[in-house]
DNA sequence: AATATGAGGTGACAAATGTCATATTGTCAG
DNA sequence: CTGACAATATGACATTTGTCACCTCATATT
């Protein structure tokens, strides 16, 4: 009997997910998470045999969960399971050793193939994602994402120095570079390809 | 027997609730979309007794499906089920005359018992919603609203007044209008106030 | 010791943005 | 017809933004 686990912040699908991976036979779904936290903890101490984790979940996401478990050793098989097509986050789920990667964009039934062939040592990955995507890395220093990050709200360059502690012709210059890096016209829109792309 | 319809883009979440909401044996699903022209047409076709309807979908959105049905007096009803709380959403549902709106946030149970209410001809929605979040109607004008979806995406002035035939003048004067009216510093802060609250 | 390298900074300049007061024009109710 | 209104436009102005060449200083590297 397969010991499933489930972090997932949309309930809805959530409780979706529970309820039919439950029917099938050779599965059972032993805990459920809404958030990054909660999920981590339970992970721990009911070593489930493998983990659906959502990215986008409140205090801490998904990739962090998955990240801090291979730090301390778990035995838990994580799966990634998330609309985002995103490269910056497939590419960091690859780096934090998960056993898959899959895109909420395919019916139950390949879910639960997937988790079967987890469980015999396989690793599974959605098609769209590891053909050309790969290779488009985060072009933006820590740095830089911390700089964007506040001018996506509107913050002006006077604003950001005050929170990052650095002189108005550095923030310019940060912030022409970030635009000179994504090909954009302005940091409005250099904060539109960012977020695109989970740069940010 | 009650006749579903779901339209809802991630196939996942699709595929759960049509599996789940078949299981209760009082409902039968006979259509699903994952776009909401696709839903359209079908639901004319089919006149299901209630269509599950999500808001975010390709081609053309929940809400503009739910209008259309209504132009058309379709007799299908319509919950719609959202992620999203915002305020402009619900109160374009409402106005559309949906029969239910709820939040992809309760448990699948709670679905089912909505669609049987709805069937018997009573309204549901979301208690989040009805409470306090009603009142905050959207501040801006159609074209505001426009001019400002190509402002969020890093649009310059040359660039909207090209895409709208307006001179830079008047494009500047409708973004500093925007700007006054949601109090925010620049048209940036603008776009990331109205989206979060979805009105534009 | 000599020299990269990287984080941060200056100053100058052109262009874009935001503000405001003031037109012009067309539509529509009275 | 007239006056109110909405949509669009102008011009003038102060600020902010984006670009660029060059500077400083502390660590690493050789």
């Amino acid at each position: 009997m397969i010991r499933l686990f489930i972090a997932e912040d949309q309930r809805m699908l959530l409780s979706a997910l529970g309820s039919l991976l439950d029917l099938e036979t050779d599965m059972k779904v032993i805990g459920q998470a809404t958030s990054g936290e909660e999920a981590l903890k339970a992970i721990l101490e009911l070593e489930p045999d493998v983990c659906l984790m959502d990215i986008e979940m409140p205090v801490m996401n998904g990739l962090e969960v998955a990240e801090e478990l291979v730090r301390r050793s778990s035995v838990s098989k994580v799966i990634i399971l998330t609309t985002f097509a995103r490269p910056g986050y497939f590419e960091r789920a690859v780096k934090a050793g998960v056993q898959g990667y899959l895109l909420k964009d395919g019916e139950i039934d390949e879910l639960a193939d997937a988790i079967r062939k987890v469980v015999n040592g396989k690793r599974i990955f959605s098609p769209e994602l590891t053909v050309n995507v790969f290779r488009e890395e985060n072009p933006l220093t820590p740095k830089e994402q911390e700089i964007l990050k506040l001018a996506a709200l509107g913050k002006t360059t006077k604003e950001i120095t005050k929170e990052l502690y650095l002189s108005s012709g550095t923030v310019r210059n940060y912030i022409s570079e970030i635009i000179h890096k994504l090909g954009a016209k302005n940091r409005t829109e250099a904060a539109s390809i960012a977020e695109k792309k989970g740069w940010i």
